[in-house]
DNA sequence: CTGAAAGCTGACCATACGGTCAGGATGCAA
DNA sequence: TTGCATCCTGACCGTATGGTCAGCTTTCAG
C-alpha cells in the first residue's frame, strides 16, 4: 500500500542499522547473558543478516562493548539529578525517581549492566575506577554536607548509595520475580508509583530527612 | 609425605566427588553465567576429566538446576528468622542479618540466584509460583499483622521485602563494584558490620519501628 | 554519467562445546 | 576369591557458533 520509500541517504543508513542492532543485541544480552547470547539471535532480531552486523561490529566482544557503554551514560545521567539538589529530600527523591524510571523503561539495559558487574566487570573496569568512583566520591562528598548542616542523620554516605542503587536496580534485575509474586503481572502504573514512594518514605524517614 | 590415603568407600566417593563438582559449578556459573560456563571449565576446577563430570550429572542443565537448587534451599533457610520473631525490630533484623551472611558467605551462589531470576527464571519458574510464592505471602501476613499491632507503620509488606532482598543480596552480587569502590579491597569485617547496622538502622527507622 | 566508496550478504571455515561410549579400574558383598 | 556393580576416562562425534570473504548492489560527489 504505501510507497515502500527508501530512497535512505548513508549517514541515516548508518544511524538507524546501528541502532536496530544495539536495541536487539541489548534485548539478547539482557535474556542471555553474554555467553549466552548468540549472533545469530541478534541479528534475527535486528531483521538483518548475521554477516551484517559484523560490518557495523567487527566482534561479539565490541558490539557487547558498546551495549554496556550506553547504558552506562543512562545511568550516569541519572546524576544530575543529585548535584542540583539543595538537600536530601529534593536530592534523593529526585534519584530515586530517575533510577526507578531507568529501572522500568530500560529493563534490560539495567540487567545486562547487572550482568556486567556480576561478573567482573570485564570490560568496565576501567571505567569503574575512574569514572564511577569519581562519581561516587562526589555524592558521598554531598551527603557528607548535608549531614553536617543537620539535613540528614548521619549515616555512612557509601553505604546509602549501595542501598539507593540496589532498592531502584532491584525492580530492573529482579522484575521477573516482582512480577511471578504480584501474580504473573508486570506492575500497574499505580503499582510503580506506590513502589517509587514506597522507597522515598523508608529511607528518607530513616535517614531523619523528612520533609516538615 | 602424608600417605595419601585412598581406600575410600564408594559413598564417600559419591558425596565428595558430587560436593566438589557443585561447589566448582557454582563458581563457574557465577562467574561467566550458564551460557559462558564450560563443561571443562568447571571439571578443571574440580579436578576431574569432563566425562566424570557427565557421570554424576547427565547435562550441563542438571548439573546447573542442582546448583541453583542448592542456592534456592539456603536462601529459604533464612526465612526462619521471621517467623520465631516477636515484632519488626527482632524479626528484620534477624533476617537481614542471616541475608547479609548468605551475601558474604555465598556470594557465588547468590549470583547465580541472581542470574537465574534475571533471566526468567528458565528453571525455577515452578518453585517460584509455589514455594517462594507461599513463602513471600506468609511474610506479608506476619508484617501486616505487625502493622495492625501498631509495632510499625504502614507500610506496603510486599514493597518492604523487595527492599530486604535488594539491599542484602546487592552486596553479593555487586560485590565487585563495591570492592572497586573500596579501594580493590574486599570489605572488612568491620566494614560487613557497619553494612548491616547501616540497613537495619535505616530500614527499621524508616518503617517507625526502631527499638525504644 | 561515472567511478569510487559505502553498504550488503550467501557461502564458507575453524574451533569449541556438550555429550557419548567402549572398555578399564576399583570397591565390596557373598 | 569371585563376580558384579559402581566408578572412571581417553578418544571420539555432531553441531552450533564467531568470524571471514569475495563479490554484489546502492549511494553520491565531482
Amino acid at each position: 500500500m504505501t510507497e515502500p520509500t527508501r530512497p535512505m541517504r548513508r549517514q541515516d543508513i548508518r544511524r538507524e542499522n546501528e541502532k536496530a542492532i544495539l536495541l536487539a543485541a541489548e534485548k539478547v544480552f539482557a535474556e542471555a547473558g553474554f555467553g549466552g547470547a548468540t549472533m545469530q539471535l541478534i541479528a534475527d532480531l535486528a531483521g538483518l543478516p548475521k554477516a551484517n552486523l559484523h560490518y557495523y561490529f567487527a566482534t561479539k566482544e565490541e558490539l557487547y562493548r558498546s551495549v554496556v557503554q550506553n547504558i552506562f551514560e543512562i545511568w550516569l545521567q541519572a546524576a544530575n539529578c543529585f548535584d542540583a539538589a539543595r538537600g536530601p529530600v529534593d536530592g534523593i527523591s529526585a534519584y530515586i525517581d530517575a533510577k526507578m524510571e531507568i529501572s522500568r523503561r530500560h529493563p534490560d539495559g539495567s540487567k545486562v549492566w547487572a550482568s556486567e558487574v556480576m561478573h567482573g566487570a570485564p570490560v568496565l573496569q576501567d571505567y569503574m575506577e575512574s569514572t564511577l568512583r569519581e562519581w561516587t566520591d562526589g555524592r558521598v562528598e554531598i551527603i557528607r554536607r548535608w549531614i553536617e548542616e543537620g539535613k540528614m542523620d548521619p549515616v555512612d554516605p557509601r553505604h546509602l548509595l549501595y542501598m539507593l542503587w540496589a532498592t531502584t536496580q532491584h525492580y530492573a534485575d529482579f522484575g521477573h520475580q516482582i512480577e511471578t509474586l504480584n501474580g504473573g503481572k508486570s506492575l500497574s502504573d499505580r503499582q510503580w508509583r506506590e513502589a517509587k514512594e514506597h522507597i522515598k518514605r523508608v529511607i528518607l524517614t530513616g535517614i531523619g530527612a523528612q520533609p516538615a
